[in-house]
Parts: structure tokens; sequence; C-alpha cells
RNA sequence: GGCGCAUUCGUCUAGGGGCCUAGGACGCCGCCCUCUCACGGCGGUAACAUCGGUUCGAAUCCGAUAUGCGCUGCCA
């Protein structure tokens, strides 16, 4: 038999890190035993599902690689796929579980049963459903539906004990008295949560159903389901929640908690989609650039650990750095000039610098309200491109996350500026006006313009000048551009134009008039 | 309150009776390299939740306790 996996988010907002990493799961499980992957929409919720949701989900699977083989847009043998379109189904089985005396009516109303649920508690008892309706006689039910009064279905839960087996955990054993007659089916006819997955993944033919620990609980329940069908029970894992470095689940105080905040920050896509694999596993440093089908190939869910996990921003960082670090000059080129243009660095440079001054969460934070606004991104003209593409080499290890590039090497894309603090240091670094000076005429003059001549001529100045190396190199750093830290100072000279780099050193020296 | 799941350095983990005076990675600290910042290299810091048992021997097996999380709904 053929494994079916299905991931089955509810649309009630933006695609949760938590869900993302399921989802990967399902869909790794699925391409690893060349089963198929149903993604599926669980909106029996209206009030709370919105198509910009699903639609929301859609992109962010899809911008970590992930394909459904069946589910919206991809029709196939078990749609519909939104649970929505599948209240017929439902009904059937409804009937049939009715039909063969699983489900009784009930006319309890919510108000009798709080009271019951508050007596148990004040007794400090646990609370089940009583089962009071289960015993009416078939005419006082016929009598108080044709009353008008509202009821409910309700499943006949079997004495004995339930148990079921997870891939991961030692199985799960539950007395069933202790889960009470549950609703299936409320007053106003649409169908409950625990009724509607099983009836989805019975008709779906799903075998492993892969999913958050925070249904083992109802797990139970649902198993009482398949065997009231005479459906097979699939297999389970009930992977591990996700939660940030306070123990609590995600939220925004963690910095992101949906991808595309991950990468508005410069986060590649790749490195988390294979850091949420690798979390609650063991990690090997090769595995930070695996691809898609590396991880289809060698990652093993079921090796899972069960304990819940701590998302870490730090070591997230520094997996990402180390994938830039191996990435070739033209990749990572590309990839600055598709990140920069998403922030908007080239339409406004000096703006997008400043917010980034504040750090990428900053950013992050403006990217995503500009991109709520449906603000487009300015395109980088041609010769931005092409400074964005000479430049990947020159910053490359000193890059975690591609918004580092912004105060590294932003200088490049605009006028020189001083603050007051910058200005203050060069005129406080020794020689610095001399420097300014002999170095300009001297570039001015150089030959031929490349790294090694700026570098052999760069270095004659200390004797020639009777300054001190660092003094050197400081006044040059900060006079071409303004800051103290930049890339490498031959390179980033070279980089400027001889024009350009000339101007800048006799500017920063008229300062120092 | 009841039931369930979980519990090795701050974090992710290796470990499935002797190889463990517990290994690796991130972080942090120090040193080296060095034109700044980094990268890289080297070294250091730091954990078996607690208490009992089983055993010649326990991080590994068993039992309690504690803590965290989840479920306990006509939410999903």
């Amino acid at each position: 038999m053929s494994v079916i996996v299905r991931f089955a988010p509810s649309p009630t907002g933006y695609l949760h890190l938590g869900s993302a990493r399921t989802g990967l799961y399902n869909y790794l499980y699925a391409r690893r035993h060349g089963g198929t992957f149903i993604l599926r929409i669980e909106d029996t919720d209206p009030s709370r599902s919105t198509d910009e949701a699903i639609a929301q989900i859609i992109s962010s699977l899809k911008e970590m690689g992930i394909e459904w083989d069946e589910g919206p847009g991809v029709p196939g043998p078990h749609g519909p796929y939104r649970q929505t379109e599948r209240t017929g189904i439902y009904r059937e089985y409804v009937d049939r579980l009715l039909a063969s005396g699983h489900l009784y009516p009930c006319f309890c109303t919510p108000q009798e049963l709080e009271a019951e649920r508050q007596k148990a508690r004040a007794e400090k008892r646990n609370w089940v459903y009583s089962g009071k309706c289960r015993r009416l006689g078939a005419d006082e039910v016929a009598r108080r539906k044709a009353a008008g009064e509202p009821w409910t279905l309700r499943f006949k839960v079997p004495p004995g004990t339930t148990v079921f087996e997870d891939m991961i955990r030692e199985p799960v054993e539950v007395d069933n008295d202790l889960i009470g007659d549950f609703i299936v089916q409320r007053s106003d006819g649409s169908i409950v949560y625990n009724l509607a997955v099983v009836v989805d993944d019975v008709t779906m033919e799903v075998t492993h159903v892969i999913r958050g620990d925070d249904h083992i609980s109802n797990t139970p329940k649902q198993i009482l389901i398949y065997e009231a069908l005479g459906a097979p029970v699939p297999k389970f894992l009930h992977m591990p929640l996700l939660f940030g470095t306070d123990r609590k689940k995600l939220s925004k105080r963690h910095g992101a908690t949906k991808l595309e905040q991950l990468t508005a920050q410069g986060l590649l896509v790749e490195v988390v989609r294979n850091y949420l694999c690798f979390l609650s596993t063991e990690f090997d440093e090769s595995m930070i650039t695996w691809t898609l089908e590396d991880l289809v190939r060698d990652f093993d869910v079921e090796r899972l650990s069960p304990s819940p996990s701590i998302f870490d921003p730090d070591k997230l960082r520094w997996m990402n750095g180390r994938f830039i670090r191996q990435m070739d000059d033209d990749e990572l080129g590309e990839r600055l000039v598709v990140y920069l243009t998403r922030v908007g660095f080239y339409g406004d440079p000096v703006a997008v610098e400043q917010v980034a001054a504040e750090g990428p969460q900053a950013l992050a934070a403006a990217v995503e309200s500009a991109e709520a606004a449906h603000r487009p991104a300015t395109e980088p003209t041609a010769e931005q491109a092409e400074l964005t593409k000479t430049l990947a080499p020159l910053v490359r290890e000193k890059l975690e996350v591609l918004a580092d590039f912004i105060p590294l090497a932003g200088f490049f894309f605009r006028p020189l500026a001083f603050s007051d603090e910058a200005r203050e240091r060069l005129a406080g670094t020794p020689g610095a006006a001399a420097t300014l000076t002999q170095a300009a005429a001297d570039l001015r003059a150089v030959e031929s313009w490349t790294v090694a001549a700026i570098e052999a001529l760069v270095r004659e100045l200390p004797a020639q000048l009777g300054v001190k190396r660092k003094a050197v190199f400081a006044a040059l750093r900060l006079g071409m551009s303004g800051q103290t830290v930049t890339p490498g100072l031959f390179e980033s000279l070279w980089a400027l134009g001889r024009d350009e780099a000339v101007a800048r050193l006799e500017q920063a020296a008229r300062l120092l008039d």
C-alpha cells in the first residue's frame, strides 16, 4: 500500500513557522516513500478563515519548494480539498454512523452543560458528559425534535481503553471513561473538527498522519471514530512543538514567526527550511547546504526527538552566514540584488540605510508594512545591479544575513557623508590630512587601476609620510566611506572607481581644513 | 482539578547498562591571524530535573516526586 500523507492548515492567518515545519515533514515523508502529498484546507470555521490566508499559506509553501500532489490548484481523486466544500461527504458519513447506532441526538443546552462543568470543577472532579440523552427513547427524541428543540449529535464512546502507537513515542493508552460522549455535529448542523478530520482522512485514504503534538489528546477520540466506521487506522507521528527562547509559543516578540519576516531580514529560505528540519535532530554542518532532494533522501522524520524544541535565532543566523560563505560570486550577487530590490534599497539607499542601522529586524518590519500596503519595489539601475555584483565577493565573509550588506556597503550607493562622530574620528587620526591628500594624488596618478596597484601604493604611504600604518588605513577608510567598518580597503577603493575614490579622499581632506 | 506528552550544558542535540571523569554544534569568554569588521584556527565555560530502587556497575532499566507544555469546547 502506498503512502498518503496530508498537511491540513487552517487558514486563520499566515503560515506559522511551526506549521511550516509540519508541512515540510509531511512533504519529505511523502517524497521519501514515493507517496502522495495532499494539501487540505481546514476551514470548517468560516468566520475565522479567509481567502487571503489561504493564498499566503500557499505562497509560503511554494517559496520553500514544497509542492503538493493534490490540493488547491492541483485536482486529484481525493478532492475537493477545502472542508467547506466537503459538507456532503460529512453528511453521508454522519448518516452511516447514525444508522450503525454510533451516534445519538442530545438535547442538553449549553447552559446545562456549563453548569455540570462548573459543578465538576468545584468538586475537583474530571468532567465528562453524563450521557443523559443517550438513554432517550425514540418517541421522546421524535417529540422533542418536532417541538423544535435544538439538538446536537454525540458519539457513543464504548467502554474499554484506546491505545495508539506513535512513530516517535511510546504507545499512548487512554481510558475511554475519561473521554465522554463528545459532540460531532453542532445544533446548526455543522460538523465538528474531530469528525471532519477522520472523515477527510478516511476518504482521502491517508496512511500517515503527521501533525503537531497538541493533537495527541484528540487522537483517541478520532481512533474511536475510525473503529466505528470500520476504517483502517493510520499511523501517527506527533511532532514536538516549536517554542520561542522563553519556552512560550513562538510569537512576534521572538523576532519572527513567519517565513516572510525571516527572509525580509536576509535569511535565505533554504537555510530556514534546513534549520526547521534539523531542530529536534542531530545536527551536522554539512546539512546547512542540503538541497530539498538531499532532505528527501537523507532526512528521516522518524529520527525526531519527541521533546519540544526552541527556535534559536542565533543558530539560524550562524547557519545563514555559513551558507553565504559557500556561495559563489554570481550566486551571492544575484541573491543580493533580489534582496536589496525587495527591501527598497535601490529606490532610496539613504533612507533604507537609516532603517537598517537599527538592525535587520527593524528593516524586516519596514518591509512587512511596505508589502502589506502593496508598495512596489524600485528595480535597480544597470549600474546599481552591476555594483552590487562587484561588491558581492568583498562582503561575503562579513555577512550573516543579507541585510548586513546595507550598513556595510551602503556608502557605495550614495554620496559621501560624515556623521559628527566620524568627522571627529578622522580629525583625531594622526596624519590624516597628509595621508588623504597624498593618497588622492597617488591614486590619480597610478597607471593601472587594479587592487594590486592600489595596495602597493597605500602600503608605501606609512614610510613615505612617517605616519603609523594603522593611522593611514584608518584615515583612508574613514575618508572614502565616512565609516569605521567597511569591506577591505584596497578592494573598496578599487570598487569605487578612480574618479570617485579620488574625489572622496579630497572631499575628506577639505573637511579637515 | 483530571488525563496526556515531555525532561542531558543557556539553546539544538549524541548517548539505548560498563567505551561517559558525558561527545558535537550555536552562544559566551580568551588567544592567534589581521588594514576596520568579520572569516578562519586554537583553547576555555557549561548539563544527565529530584529522590528512591534493580544491578558488581545506570545518563541509560523500574517507581514516585517536581517542573514545563498540551487537551479537558456546540475551536481547530
